[in-house]
DNA sequence: AACTATACCTCGGGCGCCGAGGTATAGGCT
DNA sequence: AGCCTATACCTCGGCGCCCGAGGTATAGTT
């Protein structure tokens, strides 16, 4: 399990790049992220929820509600302009970290010892 | 400015990889931690303190008190096993969710628009 | 009728940075 | 002597944020 911190900076580039590919809803984007990470990240709903909202609060992202073929709503969110600049940001600041900690590692990834 | 979120998953990582490179001390990992990422990060006393008595309290690290040329008290920390073990852990934490936002993230590093 | 999967939501606890404030010594300047 | 800066350590409290627990509702299966 990789650690809360960690997560959580990672939430918000991770949302933000998975809606940049497409709209999406909240279920939808869980599985998504858990399929991605070969379930490394395993959100629940009480996580993504908040999150959503937040981003939708900041005008990063926009909802709307909509039937499903199989007659259950759901509340797709899509990037805005303003999102699509925070994901370029977001990701510019990962790679700054990124450069950071590759400075002090000369040895590269470092495997196993699990 | 990075986010305070990013700087709080990369706190125990740059920490143990500094100690790692040999024992320093609080004011001197500070500036080592400024120098080495251009001023990008500049942090306080009141962040960094705390976040050694926690590694010391894990473990991680062990401190000593010593005498610098110039007469000041200096509180030295060094890693111990298990914090080698534990940078190591860290590192691989920090490549597997670089490793999933790299698979987001079709575009590397998406230069400037800064 | 009961259960599972889908689909949304909120609340509260806990963890952890970090600004503000505190103590103390060494050295330089006036 | 008095003052300032740099060095060097520390603690406390607020704020942000994940995330488990709990709640509502519908569709399909057993």
């Amino acid at each position: 399990m990789l650690p809360k911190v960690l997560v959580a900076a990672a939430v918000r580039p991770i949302m933000l790049a998975i809606l940049a590919q497409g709209e999406s809803y909240g279920y939808q984007i869980i599985q998504r992220i858990h399929d991605l990470s070969d379930g490394k990240l395993a959100w629940s709903d009480g996580t993504l929820y908040p999150v959503l909202h937040r981003l939708e609060g900041e005008g990063l992202v926009r909802s709307t509600w909509r039937m499903s073929e199989a007659g259950r709503k759901r509340k797709y969110y899509r990037l805005t302009h303003a999102g699509q600049a925070a994901l370029a940001q977001e990701q510019a600041h990962w790679f700054d970290m990124h450069a950071i900690l590759l400075k002090l590692w000369p040895t590269p990834p470092q495997l196993a010892l699990t």
